[in-house]
DNA sequence: GACTTTAGTCGCAGAAAGTGACTAATTCGC
DNA sequence: GCGAATTAGTCACTTTCTGCGACTAAAGTC
């Protein structure tokens, strides 16, 4: 247990901030400014008048020079484990921006979300919590989406659910459902990527929708 | 803006205890201690070397004499709205238990979760937050069984689905999906229920079950 | 111009879901 | 005691959805 009596009890705001490479998640650590082969996530301690949103945002800029194209609050840590800020409490944000116009600042790395440096258990926590998260929201929330830049091609998307789903998709099936759900919306351009056929461009539709459920679903793998 | 000068900033857990009715979702508030108009939901001041699962957990003794059959973190809750506990940040719990044997004790009673009486804006916010996790996590984690009895009807189980769903389901469609599923076993009572065919007893089976997922699933309903 | 590479579509076969009708076992009214 | 009503449980048919292979299209390579 860590000493209490000298100080205040006080909250810090941390990030998982995730983009996606070619094959790969990554996710941002900062360089500790002490010991420089410590590494953890950008996080901000608390203050008075702003609201978690707000510091995890404020965060994100000083990490990333621009807001994240997602943010989701992914729960509260503290439970004693260590953090950098020795606060008691850990509100923790998934944080998503498109890899390819994100330029990290100076002390910020981008490392792979599954093969990181040491980082302090608390946060530790968080980043396997925002695992989690990414993968269970993955169809309620356009994480796919924001992951990549405002247009992209249809090859592009099904690269990117397949990385976050962690297996191949059959091409036709998968422009299938996604016309079906209504979710993109096709743009005039086409890009031309060395071989092959120019692919079109299409951009994320974020339009209200009719939620036509049919059933019940039993997904579970809980105990 | 609240004076923060006077105290050490500090933290609550709150409890969002749902459990359901014949036809309804009920949570319990406790009555104001001095305002005894006035209501809130449990909820108990952070305590040293206590994690947030413990301190809800006791929150729920506390409120029901008997641990809860499920329990989740749902987020931190702060941001300047008001609380009855003053404290800064608080992080709430969603908390399930079968009506049937769940008997509050004096102090607390069941509300109606979407007719419930004012409480403080940070707390409605926690119910608001609750409501939204028991819809979207209905198909991933086991809420239903936890709203029923070890024991129970496949027509009671699927009254139950109907109410969280806010929808009639068709009943060989719905014991065709449960059956694919794996998630029940059947016992071998059977209740007679006044009137008709008496109905076999199934209880929840929390097995191993292989993902089998097929394809992606394009859901949302999110900008 | 033949070959390779990537984009995009078609259509069939099999799986899953929606649905109404059926059988089964009990209570209630008479 | 018996038919009507009520609830449980199943069946079989139809419609919809999904997996998948094969196809056409448009570019670059040699």
């Amino acid at each position: 247990m860590r000493d209490r009596t000298a100080r205040t009890p006080s909250f810090s705001v941390d990030l998982v901030l995730v983009t996606a490479t070619r094959n790969e998640l990554v996710i941002l650590l900062a360089r500790n400014s002490s010991e420089r082969e410590r590494w953890s996530l950008p996080w901000r301690s608390s203050q008075t008048g702003e609201t978690f949103e707000m510091a995890a945002t404020k965060a994100a800029q000083e990490a990333l020079g621009e807001a994240p194209s997602w943010m989701e609050q992914i729960g509260a840590f503290g439970d004693g484990k260590r953090h950098p800020s020795e606060a008691d409490v850990s509100v923790a944000y998934l944080a998503l921006a498109p890899h390819e116009t994100a330029s990290p600042r100076a002390g910020y790395t981008w490392f792979q979300l599954t093969d990181s440096p040491p980082i302090s258990p608390r946060q530790r926590a968080m980043v396997d919590a925002a695992t989690r998260n990414i993968q269970s929201r993955l169809d309620q929330a356009p994480i796919a989406f924001r992951l990549l830049p405002a247009t992209f091609t249809l090859s592009e998307l099904q690269q990117m659910y397949e990385l976050l789903l962690g297996k191949r998709l059959h091409k036709a099936s998968f422009r299938r459902a996604l016309q079906a759900a209504w979710l993109v919306e096709p743009t005039d351009e086409w890009r031309s990527e060395g071989r092959g056929r120019p692919a079109q461009l299409f951009r994320y539709l974020p339009k209200k929708r009719r939620r036509l459920h049919r059933g019940v679903r039993f997904d579970f793998l809980y105990p």
